[in-house]
Parts: structure tokens; C-alpha cells; sequence
DNA sequence: TTGTGTATATTCACTGGTCGGTATACATGG
DNA sequence: CCATGTATACCGACCAGTGAATATACACAA
């Protein structure tokens, strides 16, 4: 076992990575990937099937790393629940400001591929903007929150419209307003849950 | 003069809006919108300087009619402001439910450009989502909403985030949900409004 | 009325180039 | 010797865009 199959794959993926992510999945060709990664389009064709094998797997490998730096950056944040949702959204405007953001993969590449909706690159892109949800959700559920599964949906809605027009008027202050009403309903929310556990008259 | 000019340019640039929108922009060949516009791809390029006018023509041609019919849901709506405001996301969720439903043309195609930052379309783009803001800024003006222009860009938002997620997750219940968050952004702005100009219990 | 010039509008056939994917051969380590 | 991995060279299809010719319609002079 030379163990160099994996390294390959991994520079396959780096290297399409950054030219899908950056071109989009059609502007992009295979040859294109092939060297970047400093290897023959033929061999490439070794390690993955199709392109379309390819362009999941670059959404594959962004998966993971997405979610862990949106849970860290709500647990790293200081404050209450509202501040540490909206921090998501701050954290996420700074990365907006660098010129080779181009807004959300799993976005872009499910809108350019929208006339294959069984593509497997879209299920990808649709199971990661679902694991998302279903984190926020729990974040909402373990502070009692009765309409956790809405807020949360209210939440990814906000920041998803936010990849979608940050992305198009290249201003990331609209990114600092998602965050502004995301932290409204969420405290909408908890304000909903201490009538409710804790009924009491506000002064 | 004959006039046939205006009536092809037409024709032309209506089977490039049925191409485009339904398989993306560089999925659809030029010879294939010429087809559909039954002449020759000569004949095309006798109307359009180049395949990057043709889409600029396309997205064009839908900037005034998709804001009149966000106007129409708007004011055919029953109710107060937040119930105006949720009948746009309402009207969307049905129409979401047609097959043929690809999300937002704007959206899908300034994504899919997004490495030709200065392509005219994504300026139309940009423009036609500045437009529709300014227009939903001046209905909360009118009624004395003190945060009008960061309510606008909030409902902009969710708008635009429900486009992007009802496209990924082919799920229109998600526009109902954006909604729900658009009325009630809406109803918190009015209250904070009446608490300002009519203080009911302070002097 | 008829002939001619001119701008508009359209077609056929083509170019240089790129696309995704492959046939085949060669290397190298176990 | 065989499985793994890499390279050269190629395929047919398709791409955006063009050259050259042609059809059409109208203006205007003879």
C-alpha cells in the first residue's frame, strides 16, 4: 500500500475546490482541475468516475468543516442566546469582506445545477443546509424554546438570504442586518418561553 | 421600416428567458436558443452583439413585470401591513409549487456569474433587488415605521433566503415560514413605532 | 411606372477552440 | 507477474462567434 491514492484524491479535491468554488461547477473544466493539481486529466479520471463524482466530492469535503466553524463560532461567542446567533452572522460578514468570498458552495453550486435536481452534488448541498437546521433547532430546544423547529428555520432562511445578496451587491452589511433580525426573533422567542414557563407581569 | 426588428428581438429574447431560467445560463447554448426562437444562430447574432447581451436582455425583460407582481400580491392583500407583507411570501409558496419553478432568475444567475463580477447582468440583478428594496422601504415610510430602510433590507433577506432554500430543499413550506418571520419583524416594527409617536401609558 | 441604390434582415456553411471522457501504453512496488 | 497509478495522445460532440451571400422592402430618380 503506497498510500499515495488518498493524497492524490485529497489534492484532486483541494485543487477543484477552489476553482469550483471560486468559477462555478460549468465554468470549470476537468483539464482545468487536473492541472491545478499538477497531475494528467487521465489520471484524475482514475481516482473519480465522472465529473460529476467530482463536483460531489468537493461539496462532500466542505461539509463537515462548514458546520464546525459555524458551531464554533456560536460557542466561542460571548453573551446571551441572541448574541451568540448573531455572532454567526458577524463572524461570517468579516469572511465576506475578503475578495475571493464568493457567497455559499452549496448555494451557488445548487443553483447552477438546478436543472439536475437528482445531481448528487444538490442532495449533498441539501443534507448540509439540514444538519445546519437541525443544530440550531437543538441550540433552541436545550433553552426551552417552544418553537425551536421554527426559529430555526427562520434563522437559516436569514442566512441564506444573506449568502444570496452579500453575494450580489458585494456588501457584507447586509450580513450584519440578517444578524440584527435574527437576534430579534430569537428573543422574541425566549421572551414567548418566560411567558410561558414563568408567567409573570412585565414592568 | 417593417418592425419586424422589435417583434424578433422579442421572440428571441423570450425563448432565451424560458432556456435560461429553467437550465442556467452557460448549460444553454446559443444554437439552442436560436432553435427554440426558430431561426438561425446567425440571425441571432445579427440582434445581440454577443451571448452575454442575450442574458443581460433576458434578465432585463423581467425587472419591471416581477416587481408589478410583487406590488399586486402586495396591494390585493387583505389586512394590515404585516398581513401585506406575508401575502408576498404566500402568493410565492404557490407558485413555488409548480414544477417548472427554479427559484429566482436574478439570484441563480448573478450565483452563477459570480466570477464576472462586472458582467451587465449581474448589475441588472443587483439593481432589480435594490429596486424592490427601495419600493418595500417607501410602503413602511408611509406608515411612519421609524426603521424602514433596515426593515426593508431584513424582509429583502428573508425573501431572498427563502428563494435560495424553497429552490435547494424543493420545500415552498419554508416561504410560509420566511413569512411568518417577515409579518412578525413587521408587527415589532409597528409597535415600536406606536410606542413612540403615541406613548399610550408615559408622558 | 420602372429601374436602381441602400439599409434591414436572414440564411448556410464554416472556424478555431474546448468539452467530457477514453484507448493504450508504461512505470513501479510487492 | 500483477495491481496500482500515471502519462501521451486521441475522440466525437459541442461551443461562441463569423464570412459571404442573399432576400426583402422602401426611397427616389428617370
Amino acid at each position: 500500500m503506497t498510500g499515495t491514492q488518498n493524497a492524490t484524491r485529497e489534492r484532486i479535491i483541494s485543487a477543484a475546490s477552489k476553482l469550483f468554488y471560486s468559477d462555478g461547477i460549468r465554468a470549470v473544466s476537468v483539464d482545468a482541475v487536473a492541472e491545478k493539481a499538477g497531475l494528467t486529466k487521465r489520471t484524475l479520471y482514475y481516482h473519480f468516475r465522472s465529473k460529476d463524482d467530482l463536483v460531489a466530492a468537493y461539496l462532500e469535503a466542505r461539509d463537515q468543516p462548514n458546520l464546525a466553524l459555524f458551531k464554533r463560532w456560536f460557542d466561542e461567542a460571548a453573551g446571551e442566546l441572541p448574541s451568540k446567533v448573531q455572532a454567526i452572522f458577524d463572524q461570517l460578514a468579516r469572511n465576506a469582506g475578503h475578495p475571493k468570498w464568493k457567497g455559499c458552495g452549496f448555494l451557488r453550486t445548487s443553483a447552477e445545477l438546478a436543472n439536475l435536481p437528482g445531481h448528487p452534488a444538490i442532495k449533498i448541498g441539501a443534507a448540509h443546509k439540514k444538519k445546519f437546521e437541525a443544530w440550531l433547532r437543538t441550540m433552541f430546544e436545550e433553552v426551552g424554546i417552544a418553537s425551536a423547529a421554527r426559529l430555526a428555520r427562520q434563522i437559516l432562511l436569514l442566512l441564506d438570504g444573506s449568502f444570496a445578496v452579500v453575494q450580489l451587491h458585494r456588501d457584507p452589511s447586509y450580513m450584519e442586518t440578517a444578524g440584527e433580525a435574527a437576534s430579534s426573533l430569537v428573543e422574541m422567542a425566549l421572551r414567548a418561553r418566560l411567558k410561558g414557563t414563568r408567567p409573570r407581569s412585565r414592568a
